[in-house]
DNA sequence: TCCATCTAGTTGAGATTTCTACTACACTGG
DNA sequence: CCAGTGTAGTAGAAATCTCAACTAGATGGA
């Protein structure tokens, strides 16, 4: 009768049964189970955390900060919004309407693209910059606070190793 | 010039100084800015490699699945409004406008709370159930083949720990 | 060259989430 | 009992995200 979070299901009726494939289920053990909860319930917790006090304390949200970031790093300050979307796992949708918001409030700019006349860079302003660079350290703050200092260097990187190992692999 | 991930500010102007606070800007070790982002990139993947498949193979949003997870669990198959918000870490409202949506569907039922006059609880109607029933099996898989197979028992085992220590302090 | 196809990006509508305010009930101290 | 305060849940508007077109420029082969 009881379904496990967001991963598993045990339900009588579909105990050892096969899937609509026809291969037997593979239920979660109970430890992995166990650990795959910790891992949602903590990522939720940690990317509300971290969410609310960039919001609280600059005005953007993670994914704008996202964006800033990685256009800080970039040469010129400047990037193609395909190169953006594909670096944060944005749809090219998404991507358009959150740059339309930060242009909007001055922070990048768009610039079409010389190279490759379908393209559009996206530019930090240094009105981005500077709010990004003022947002920053809270921001550090908060990671620490949360995640970095929490946990020892062993683990930090046990996590980090892990989360490398899973990212390439995602299927779609 | 270059702010890091999501984590890190290095430009030049902030390099050393101290936060708005007073205090030094403590900026994450090149190790810890590396795992900070292994778990950023890993986590977008495979939430968004989890929620496609589900949405897929079982029209559910990954958030409407947990709130049919944590019903199955429930005796009764119902609960509190409030409890499902905090186990999901749901906002209120937010939790109100999904669990409207699973009504409309068939999936849920809303009931008054005998116990507590301002209470609703959440019950789970048959065709929830078997709707959970029918998508855990694929959900179980995509989890298997994104992390849990990806991974030895004892990476994901500290990946578990890792998170565990992190929710429970999670500032906010 | 020219057409078919692919890639980059945008658009707008619809769906979901957030934010703020609001109602109703419960609890506490006087 | 009753006012004051806190808790449970909802409502609706604004903000954000998703999804399905759609435009325009690039690419490749006949």
């Amino acid at each position: 009768m009881s379904v496990s979070q967001s991963a598993e299901v045990r339900p009588d009726e579909v105990d050892a049964g096969a899937g609509p494939s026809g291969e037997p289920v593979r239920w979660l053990a109970p430890e992995q189970q166990e650990s795959w909860r910790a891992y949602l319930l903590g990522v939720t917790r940690l990317t509300e955390a971290l969410g609310r006090a960039l919001d609280e304390d600059a005005g953007l949200s993670l994914s704008e900060y996202e964006i800033l970031v990685r256009l800080s790093e970039a040469p010129e300050h400047a990037a193609r919004m395909s190169e953006l979307a594909a670096s944060l796992v944005h749809s090219r949708s998404r991507l358009t309407h959150t740059v339309g918001r930060l242009e909007a409030r001055g922070l990048v700019e768009r610039r079409t693209c010389a190279a490759d006349g379908r393209g559009v860079n996206a530019v930090m302003t240094p009105e981005g910059y500077a709010l990004l660079v003022a947002a920053a350290p809270g921001h550090v703050r908060a990671v620490r606070e949360n995640l970095v200092d929490v946990l020892t260097d062993e683990e930090l990187t046990a996590l980090g190793n892990a989360m490398a190992r899973v990212a390439p692999g995602v299927t779609g």
